[in-house]
DNA sequence: CTAACGTACAACAAGATGGTTGTACATCAG
DNA sequence: CTGATGTACAACCATCTTGTTGTACGTTAG
């Protein structure tokens, strides 16, 4: 999760993720798009397929670019249950803060 | 936007969020419960005010923090529009791209 | 009034982030 | 084969982040 909303909150990265959403692309046709060197841009897909939400095919001498919309789904998800907390119809909390987390004391 | 998840990307605030979004409470009550000190925490709880994620009101000395549900709604919204992306349903991805997004070059 | 409590914020250090340039290497075109 | 294209990655730098400690100040308890 960490790794999902940390891809998300940049707006390139949030670019990139709706464009192969739609459709695939190699990173150099993305890089195209961006202010930045293509450099720049090759690092923000592999942040974003650090965190699952693409994935990567080589096609030739490409890297086609893809959506997964099982990650959007997975983070969704988590928004869900946020909500669902705030209407009361999770009892035990920690239900959701089984998920991964850290750092409790007492 | 970039608040909204950069605020979620981290454990401790998601934590946080799901907590006071069941019940409110002081950032003293809050950072009782992690093991960092109250500072740290109350810059946590800064990040997620900021990010419009939680509120706070003053009551007697103390700081009721609240979560903000229309906040992780609207989040929940745009990572829905990019599952309709994928699903084609959305025709002009410009729709969605218009979310003040920055850096788009040509 | 005074002491304790709750909060805010500044200064600092260590590490993460986001851009750059430069290099290396595989693949495709001719 | 050779040159151009597409990708990956390292090194570097500026900035942001996340923790720390210390200080300041308003509020409540006694």
């Amino acid at each position: 999760m960490d790794r999902i909303f940390g891809a998300l909150a940049d707006p390139t990265r949030r670019d990139i993720v709706a464009r192969v959403m739609r459709q695939e692309a190699s990173v150099s046709a993305l890089a195209e798009r961006y202010a930045m060197t293509f450099a720049a841009v090759q690092r923000h897909v592999a942040v974003l397929e650090r965190a699952g939400l693409v994935t990567k095919e080589q096609r030739g001498r490409e890297r086609l670019v893809r959506g997964d919309v099982d990650t959007i789904r997975a983070a969704t998800r988590l928004l869900e249950q946020y909500e669902e907390i705030w209407r009361g119809r999770i009892g035990r909390i920690e239900d959701l803060l089984a998920e991964p987390e850290q750092g409790e004391a007492r």
